[in-house]
DNA sequence: AATGCTATTGCACGCGCGTGCAAGAATCGG
DNA sequence: CCGATTCTTGCACGCGCGTGCAATAGCATT
């Protein structure tokens, strides 16, 4: 109709479209859409009418600019290797968006462009941004760190002892004691630890723990070898290239690994590539508890995260304004299958 | 310093103060920062120090509300259980950024959360939405397009037949021929095709084919089964229940998987669950070629996408301002390793 | 019917930057 | 050294909505 204020952008429809439809002004309109707005349930519904009918809805740029608030975080992930990871974006953005909270997925695999890429994401004035991968410590931590613009900085599912940083995790010293006290009851004598890589000291602490428990309790220090990813084929041929040099009696009778990605691997290899059984001449456990753990193949036994209820606390505290120290660890279970 | 004018949000730097320190307009310091502008190496200098100094760097929410271009996508997804699907995250984000442009990640896998999601990205001003999914013919597409305001519709790595979408994917029926081919020409004599859910008749293309060349070449009609969704543990079930119900006379000889999932779960089962052996007993053929294909534990024969030509087109659509017909199948290869 | 109170509504101003054009500065040939 | 070009720069206006407060309408009470 009158296409001539439209002066350059395509078209849109906006409140004061709505409003004039409406016979309102264009906050009534605005108020209409938003919950907890103080507005009468009949203009809402005159509003309401009046957008659909236009095919109205509200411009989130706008809003944001308007509020200095984006509801939209930064998820920084660095890791596609690992399945796990699949299943974390699942929780996370399922959780998110239950608040009303959008998720812009920011790639920081290739180290070149994750500064970029994190600046890029500040410049969308994100509230918060989130790592879930693997090597932030480093560069990728302090670019975004740098880039000051992020209200919170969160870790998830992972350690950090970075004090500008909100770690929410689960209780690995709780939970690799838990493992070990379980290696030890089913009287295993000699296992092998699969750690990954040992670049950066959060890593370490699965390894130091199940080491420690295990010399605390039977006085043995136990092997230990690493791979330098996150990576099944990596695991399997570092298993294999340990295993293969054993003479028999020499073998580990259990190797616990670091994560379920190495642990699959593990068993791949032991199973394949050595012709031996799980768990009868090697039992194997893992960590993380991703979906194939459970195929009847693996049937791995695992520690599981606690995700949801780790996701549904990143949200509570992007919520709260205060600025507390919201650093929380998780307690998570042992999923015993049949692989140990 | 001058906290007056700085009224109700968290001084925020803006281009009028590093226009102020730099001794030039505001458009000038914006300008400073378009590669494609035209101003004096030297204001661009002193601009760029003096946004150095203040922390100042361009924000993009509004330049998107002004410009009515946000160099934003939406990537809906609905399959967080194949892996693959994490090899398309990585490559898609990476492709987009290269060329300045930020994913939003949208999960469409709770149906009913689906449509408020894209809604959701919608009002977010997305200039195109990416499908990376796999039920999304239904509901999903068309709450989607019914969100009228992507200008594009992009479903990657899968073919659909809607006429508003545009779709990038792998030739399914040239590479499905392919593989026929291969089957064919190593002497196998009974195939099994796996496929997965047979809801969509998108689905249906690769199991079509290879039924129609094998039948064909040797006037024999194969069998074939299907599992409801791309799981590797259903896939092993489901292989199990048929395989181990025939005499071994009349077992296929090459188990045909619509994707690699399919064909790892199918794999495991195969050893584990029957002892027998891949490819002596049963070969496998995948498709995708995912990281794990080429593990030494499963050197799985497959198909690979050209993922990043496939995303660097997809690239291309976005930036192309026509509105032409940009539907493109890629041609990929058969990576032969040795489960077939 | 007047009064007092609360539930709704309207509005001025601002969020930070892009567009398109016009004014000003720099450059060049003769 | 001057007028003609070509570069640079500045600016009015608008993008669509939120904030906080003032104005108004709605309602029950006496």
């Amino acid at each position: 109709m009158d296409d001539e204020k439209k002066s350059r952008h395509s078209a849109n429809v906006t409140a004061d479209d709505v409003a004039l439809a409406a016979g309102v002004s264009r906050w009534t309109v605005n108020r209409a859409f938003k919950k907890a707005a103080s507005i009468s349930p009949k203009s809402r519904e005159k509003v309401m009418t009046a957008a659909e009918a236009l095919g109205y809805v509200p411009d989130l740029r706008a809003a944001s600019l308007a509020s200095d608030r984006s509801n939209l975080v930064a998820l920084l992930i660095d890791d596609f290797a690992n399945p796990h990871k699949l299943v974390m974006l699942e929780r996370l953005t399922r959780a998110l968006r239950r608040k009303g909270w959008d998720t812009l997925l920011v790639n920081t695999l290739d180290r070149e462009d994750a500064a970029p890429a994190i600046l890029n994401a500040s410049q969308r004035r994100v509230d918060a941004a989130i790592l879930i991968g693997i090597q932030f410590d480093d560069d990728v931590l302090e670019a975004a760190l740098r880039a000051r613009r992020f209200k919170k900085l969160i870790i998830f599912a992972r350690t950090s002892e970075n004090p500008d940083t909100i770690s929410i995790s689960v209780d690995d010293i709780k939970a690799t004691q838990e493992i070990a006290a379980y290696v030890l009851a089913r009287g295993y004598k000699r296992p092998l630890f699969l750690a990954g890589p040992r670049t950066y000291s959060a890593h370490l602490l699965r390894l130091e723990t199940f080491v420690d428990s295990w010399q605390r309790a039977t006085g043995d220090t136990p092997e230990n070898i690493s791979v330098a990813e996150y990576d099944p084929i990596l695991a399997a041929d570092a298993a294999y290239k340990t295993l293969s040099a054993l003479p028999p009696q020499a073998r580990p009778d259990i190797i616990v690994c670091e994560n379920d990605a190495l642990a699959i691997g593990t068993i791949d290899t032991i199973r394949h590539r050595l012709g031996l059984r799980v768990p009868q001449d090697i039992a194997v456990i893992g960590f993380d508890d991703v979906p194939q753990a459970e195929s009847p193949n693996y049937r791995l036994t695992t520690y599981r995260q606690p995700l949801t209820d780790m996701a549904n606390y990143l949200v509570d505290v992007l919520e709260s304004a205060e600025d507390i120290d919201f650093d929380r660890t998780f307690t998570g279970r042992l999923v015993t299958r049949e692989s140990a």
